[in-house]
DNA sequence: GTTGTGACGACTT
DNA sequence: AAAGTCGCCACAA
C-alpha cells in the first residue's frame, strides 16, 4: 500500500488551511500536524498540486531555518514573500522576523501557535 | 528497474 | 557559521 494517500494529501492541506493569518507555520511541522513525522519534502509536494479551488495559504509554509524555499528570485518566490508582508510577517535578512522573545528557541516553537 | 531531483530536516563535522 | 551526510520518498526520465 503506498504511503502516498489521498487521505495524507487532504491532512496536508487540512494542516496547511488552518495556519492562522499572520502566522507561519515549517515543512516539518505540518507534517507531524498532519500525522506524517519526517515527511516534510512531501509537503512541499502536497503544495504543489494542491487544487487552486481550495485556495490554502500556502504561502504561511516556510522551511526550518525561516526562510523561502521557493527559488530565490523566482515569480513564486516574490510572490510568497509579499502574500507574507501584506498580513504583517516581517522578514530581515531573508528570514522571517523572530517573534518577539526567545532569541535561541527552536523556530517552530514560535511558529505555529494558532490561537494564543 | 535505476537514477537523479527536489516548496525538507536532523545531525555531524 | 557553513558544509556534508543521511533519512525520507514521490516523480519524471
Amino acid at each position: 500500500m503506498a504511503v502516498t494517500d489521498r487521505k495524507l494529501l487532504e491532512r496536508i492541506w487540512a494542516a496547511v488551511a488552518a495556519i492562522p493569518r499572520g502566522r507561519v507555520a515549517s515543512y516539518g511541522a505540518i507534517a507531524r500536524r498532519a500525522g506524517a513525522p519526517r515527511r516534510a519534502r512531501f509537503v512541499g509536494h502536497a503544495l504543489k498540486v494542491a487544487p487552486a479551488r481550495l485556495k490554502l495559504p500556502w504561502h504561511r509554509v516556510l522551511n526550518a531555518q525561516g526562510r523561502i524555499s521557493l527559488p530565490p528570485g523566482s515569480r513564486a518566490h516574490r510572490l510568497q514573500r509579499r502574500l507574507l508582508e501584506a498580513e504583517g510577517v516581517r522578514f530581515s535578512n531573508g528570514r522571517v522576523e523572530r517573534a518577539a522573545r526567545g532569541d535561541d528557541a527552536d523556530l517552530d516553537a514560535f511558529l505555529w501557535r494558532p490561537r494564543d
